[in-house]
DNA sequence: TATAGAGCAGTAATCACTTAA
DNA sequence: ATTAAGTGATTACTGCTCTAT
């Protein structure tokens, strides 16, 4: 199997990390191409005093920890949205509960609303495709994968999510 | 490729790489414990013959992996309960104008919700706290293609969020 | 208060495999 | 068909923080 002891123990200063100024290069040559053609990777590369494999390397890394960065802003700005609907939703099912005590008043009788909490009241709602069926108005599934998993629909979606709100990685922290 | 400083080597011969028997037993111990007390993990690494360093550092390699895997299918399933929310956001929408039409038809004139392009009308509506956004009510379609990426740039057009703009996923699609 | 140790994020580098010219 | 370049998964290391001794 693997060497039995590696030491890779650091020669003194072992020569990895690049110096700051490379890294501030490198940074920014990735900024404008996340992509290198053979002829700037050389052309960087020689700049730098690196070989091009290792800018080829640096960049391939780099792609890979700006894709995983950006998989977390994503998640973060989509559990905000999700906060944000979600915000939107109860204060339009407010609205529209407004709107049935007004027109049951109007209209005089008792209604089977009023302990309501099912959404799909009798009115002639003529749109009644609902896609998944509303059950009951309040919480969302999210059952989520493993068992560590929970968002738990409510306590996550009356706030504005700050990213880490509601961990279903309390496990790794 | 050509790279100028690799002994020429391979076949067979990946001494870097733990063997298959040793990633099942570091994989069914993982499984059962993400983290290792120091008892096991040189209990461990005296069984496959590894340096209790090399366990640890398995044990960190494998959490950071986990993570963002587990990452990935949270973003699904998130994207996946938006796209519900969305749904029912949109279906209670139109009951609540279904309402709004009875109400206006009872009472004879509506004035008051003619330019209402979407939700807030303001019958008495008191809980108002709208976050932040209510900017256009629509386009929140979406089809969630497999799992890459994708899910059709809602995170563009809803919400909030703001840089890197939308166009980064050409390059990695 | 110091200090040894564990966890973690970020990096560098390698390897096997896939893709495009 | 070769072959160079990209990709995902790995192994390992460094530096920092936090914690318990």
């Amino acid at each position: 199997m693997a060497d039995p002891i590696t030491p890779r123990k650091s020669r003194s200063s072992d020569k990895r990390r690049f110096s700051d100024e490379q890294i501030r290069r490198l940074e920014a040559a990735f900024a404008s191409e996340s992509k290198l053609e053979p002829r700037r990777k050389a052309e960087v590369a020689r700049e730098l005093g690196l070989q091009p494999r290792q800018v080829a390397i640096w960049f391939q890394n780099k792609r890979a920890r700006w894709k995983s960065k950006h998989l977390e802003k994503e998640y973060a700005a989509l559990a905000a949205s999700y906060g944000a609907l979600s915000d939107r939703f109860e204060s339009l099912k407010r609205e529209k509960q407004s709107l049935v005590d007004q027109l049951k008043k109007l209209k005089g009788e008792g209604g089977s609303d009023g302990e309501s909490e099912s959404g799909k009241n009798e009115f002639e709602v003529k749109n009644n495709e609902g896609v998944g069926v509303v059950e009951e108005e309040e919480e969302m599934m999210m059952r989520m994968v493993d068992t560590t998993s929970d968002w738990g629909g409510l306590d996550c979606d009356d706030v504005v999510m700050d990213q880490s709100s509601c961990q279903w990685w309390g496990f790794w922290s």
